[in-house]
RNA sequence: GGGAGCAUAGCUCAGCUGGUUAGAGCACAUGCCUUACAAGCAUGGGGUCACAGGUUCAAGUCCUGUUGUUCCCACCA
């Protein structure tokens, strides 16, 4: 046993068990045969920006969830994802490399692959330095693992397999491609702005001479690529017109007029330009009516295609396009328009829609199962709210892309050869063309979305598609931990992998957790520079006063705004337990844990309570309502602990009875040392700080068992007594405050009540927390009662001869109000007792616990009239 | 356009499947350095639960509508 500092210090407390924690004794993944296995995924933070608190949430619940398994008897393990923010990472790098006047081409893939990784260490070791801080029990080792052998295995199995199967396929389809940064970027890297624009509406003469159709753009200078006009084909205007051709002014090509559903007849003239390659509205239509297709853009933005404004910039060609429309008489108009322009969340240019080949994975047969087993409840969200959104999303889901034309990634495992032409699709690099034999082959130089490694993660980390033992034991793993934000990009890929590839939903439960955001209610980012960062957030409160203050204070799902303030709560909190600790250990002289052979009334009290309070903690946490959970015990750590039981057993600790003094410090010593088990989840530092200072068997608190309800602690009856006593105290405390009573004033108590006994056991500490000089049961109420100040509670009627601090009309005037409130409630239950469907409706337990509370007020209000009856 | 969330004390938020006189932290007021803790103790003030209907013996809680607000998805020729 060892003392614990007298002031609560948490960086010295949270350094010391990091020490331990770096031992690596304690906080181990492993399997055990005869633990049930836990596992937990959680998702990648995103290392875009600098670190900020938003990133703690995922850490800090599966954590907590983790200890508490692992206490529960579970063998735990964690699959953190830390590395797999690859575009992120590269646009970083890209920018260094802009700096330096250099470009990836420049590089080279492995040059260029180094510098990337120079980038993701030191992000990576960031994290992990958060990690740690926070108090995360996780295998480090899996980390490491996104980019090594065995993740680029599994990404070729995956692939392969999918591919196999007929569920990968390569075709053309309109991606979102930035000029300037010659890169095709994902529909998430496109942010959408509103700029001024025009419309410019153009006269398409129809090639029998008949007339014309009127189009409107706000891109003129892609009519260079146009191979059809849609129009309804409802609408009475054109419809007869379906099947002739129009005659593309300054090209001259001879273009068909279609029926589609995509021309909608409100809007513009309801007559649409196609472009194919150009937008990809414009793509289905063409390949609904099989139109060709003409590409006008290179990937630099410049006109290309056999037309004289060939090589000109995008912009340029269209004033030139433009000029050359209107003086051949084709302009009809120019209609000022605001519209939303998608431009490149790096570079900030305009994007271009551009149709280009990519890979793609066939979603129909894959979403199928996932939805299958999240209707089936397989498959479980946590708030359930959250599988709505999965399923609209699979339930319209789309094709997936999964080429990247980055250099960053896995490189997609096609070989084609230069010979035949034909495509290898190998798990293994190929050394010739599996179809011609040919040596002169090369690889795809596309590589694969960071989502398709990412989705094969909770398997793929286990060893898959080798069958290890890990894998055996740990998979399917139990839950996933993420942010609503990314159930799209990642919880849907997961569950539709696990699906495809194991046949089986990679886990039961997501758990979706809301944002934090700042004290605005902003989200966190770094161009706003309202980040926080979690390790000053740490060095100011303490890591387990930021646990407990993302655990505690909002519901599950809803986002969360960050004061420092509420921090500070927090950290008091650690410090009242600290200092609680510190009063037990003082007047500790016991060296083993054990309760003593016999209880007095406030020791089964706070048994009792406790004994409930691991039965609602234990409910909580197995609906996942952590913060519920983690707020029961902060109450019953500060209120009746700290606030009562330490206060009540003051008498027997300072008292000359050794007997009873022994017996106050075993109950201490087991309360104490329960309650920490059941809040080391949430505040693992602390805890197991003191816990190492008090007598205690087992090396560390964190693999101890979780306190579970014991018949044998439950003292029902005994706790209902002592509360009748509390609320006396409570009773006196208040009117002596609103009396104004010096402390120093300790009047003599007479009281009268229906369970004396209560009352005599409880003499010692209701004198001492009432203030009192001493106590006299009555057997009645005294003669003279008008000379004193009466307090009518539920189970007594005090009296205090302190009449001379008393304005006597006050007090009648006070009793007649608190009487007129009481009879209001009382006349309200009559009035409920007395409706006939309330008593015949209603469920028997109300209907009782309605009257029993009728009786309570009866009682008080007699003891209320009875004291102003004496006042005279 | 489609979907979801939120609206409760001055502030930030709890309030699970309807059932006491709606709670907590912070802030505020009053009194206390009571030998664990002033990062504390005791006591107190403060709410027409956004608005309007409905269901029910009973509505902050369920249903419908309205208003305000946040977010996601899609579209914008």
């Amino acid at each position: 046993m060892k003392e614990l500092p007298k002031i609560y210090d948490p960086k010295q407390v949270e350094s010391r068990i990091y020490r331990y924690w770096m031992d690596g004794h304690w906080f181990h993944a492993e399997r055990d045969p005869d633990k049930k296995p836990f596992t937990i995924v959680i998702p990648p933070p995103n290392v875009t920006g600098q670190l900020h608190l938003g990133h703690a949430f995922d850490e800090t619940i599966q954590d907590v969830l983790t200890r508490w398994k692992r206490m529960s008897g579970y063998a735990t393990l964690w699959l953190p994802g830390v590395d797999h923010a690859g575009i992120a990472t590269q646009i970083k790098v890209e920018e260094v490399l802009r700096k330096e006047g250099l470009t990836r081409f420049d590089l080279g893939r492995e040059k260029f692959l180094e510098r990337v990784w120079d980038w993701k260490n030191q992000y990576g070791n960031r994290i992990v330095e958060q990690l740690k801080t926070l108090g995360s029990s996780c295998d480090w080792d899996r980390q490491r693992f996104t980019m090594d052998a065995q993740c680029a295995k599994a990404v070729r199995e995956a692939f392969c397999s999918l591919y196999e199967k007929g569920y990968i396929y390569k075709g053309k389809r309109i991606i979102n491609w930035c000029p300037h940064c010659t890169t095709a970027l994902s529909d998430a890297e496109v942010e959408y702005v509103e700029k001024k624009g025009f419309f410019w509406h153009i006269r398409y003469p129809l090639t029998d001479g008949s007339g014309s159709l009127e189009v409107a753009t706000t891109r003129p200078e892609t009519m260079l690529g146009d191979s059809a006009v849609a129009v309804n084909p409802e609408d009475p205007r054109y419809k007869d017109l379906i099947g002739k051709t129009v005659t593309l002014p300054l090209v001259g090509r001879e273009i068909p007029i279609v029926g589609d559903e995509h021309a909608d007849m409100e809007f513009g003239t309801g007559c649409v330009k196609i472009t194919p390659c150009h937008d990809p509205n414009d793509f289905e239509v063409g390949l609904r009516h099989d139109l060709p297709q003409y590409l006008m853009l290179d990937g630099e933005g410049r006109i290309t295609g056999g037309y004289k404004w060939d090589g000109m910039d995008r912009y340029e060609a269209r004033k030139a396009i433009v000029a050359e429309l209107e003086e051949q008489g084709y302009l009809v108009s120019i209609e000022p328009c605001t519209h939303n322009v998608g431009t490149c969340y790096r570079c900030h240019n305009d994007v271009e829609p551009l149709a280009s080949d990519q890979w793609f994975v066939k979603m129909e047969p894959l979403a199928k199962e996932a939805i299958r087993v999240v209707e089936d409840g397989e498959v479980r969200f946590v708030p359930d709210r959250f599988a709505k959104t999965y399923l609209n999303w699979m339930h319209n889901v789309r094709d997936w892309c999964i080429s990247r034309q980055l250099w960053w990634g896995h490189q997609i495992p096609v070989w084609y050869c230069e010979d035949c032409g034909k495509m290898t699709v190998a798990r293994e690099d190929p050394c010739e063309c599996a179809h011609c034999h040919s040596k002169r082959i090369h690889q795809d130089s596309d590589v694969l979305d960071t989502w398709f490694s990412s989705a094969l993660w909770p398997f793929s980390t286990l060893g898959w598609p080798e069958k290890t033992e890990d894998l055996d034991y740990f998979y399917p793993t139990d839950v996933l931990v993420t942010g609503y934000d990314i159930i799209f990009f990642w919880v849907a890929r997961m569950i539709f992998s696990g699906c495809e590839h194991t046949k089986k939903p990679p886990f039961h439960t997501v758990l979706i957790h809301g944002l934090i955001r700042d004290p605005q209610g902003k989200k966190m980012s770094k161009s706003a520079g309202n980040g926080v960062d979690p390790i000053q957030v740490i060095n100011d409160y303490g890591a387990d006063a930021l646990r407990f203050n993302i655990i505690t204070g909002n519901s599950p799902g809803n986002d969360m705004r960050f004061y420092p303030e509420r921090c500070e709560a927090m950290r008091n909190f650690a410090n009242k337990l600290w200092n609680a600790s510190r009063f037990v250990m003082m007047n500790l002289s016991i060296e083993k844990n054990q309760l003593p052979e016999t209880l007095a009334l406030e020791d089964k009290w706070i048994l009792s309570k406790f004994n409930d309070l691991t039965r609602e903690v234990g409910e909580n946490m197995d609906k996942y309502e952590l913060g519920i959970a983690a707020q029961k015990i902060y109450d019953f750590i500060w209120d009746s602990l700290c606030d009562w039981y330490i206060e009540l057993c003051k008498a027997r600790l300072s008292g000359e009875d050794k007997a009873a003094n022994i017996q106050a410090q075993k109950v201490l010593l087991y309360v104490l040392t329960e309650t920490l088990k059941l809040l080391h989840p949430f505040m693992p530092f602390i805890t197991e700080e003191i816990y190492q200072a008090l007598p205690h068997e087992g090396e560390a608190l964190m693999i101890q068992d979780y306190p579970v309800w014991r018949e044998e602690l439950s003292f029902p009856a005994e706790s209902e007594r002592l509360e009748k006593v509390l609320d006396a105290i409570g009773a006196i405390r208040s009117r002596r405050s609103e009396m104004n009573v010096p402390p120093s004033r300790r009047p003599h108590l007479f009281l009268t009540t229906e369970d004396p006994a209560a009352f005599e056991s409880g003499r010692d500490y209701l004198c001492r927390m009432a203030m009192l000089e001493n106590m006299t049961i009555l057997p009645a109420a005294p003669e003279d009662a008008g000379g004193m100040v009466t307090i009518a509670t539920r189970f007594a009627v005090c009296y205090l001869p302190m009449n001379e601090l008393v304005d006597m009309e006050k007090e009648r005037a006070r009793l007649t109000k608190e009487l007129e409130k009481n009879r209001g409630f009382l006349e309200n239950q009559y009035r409920k007792l007395a409706n006939e469907k309330f008593i015949s409706r209603a469920p028997a337990a109300v209907v009782q616990t309605e009257k029993d509370r009728a009786q309570a007020l009866e009682a008080l209000i007699a003891n209320l009239e009875e004291s102003l009856r004496q006042l005279g």
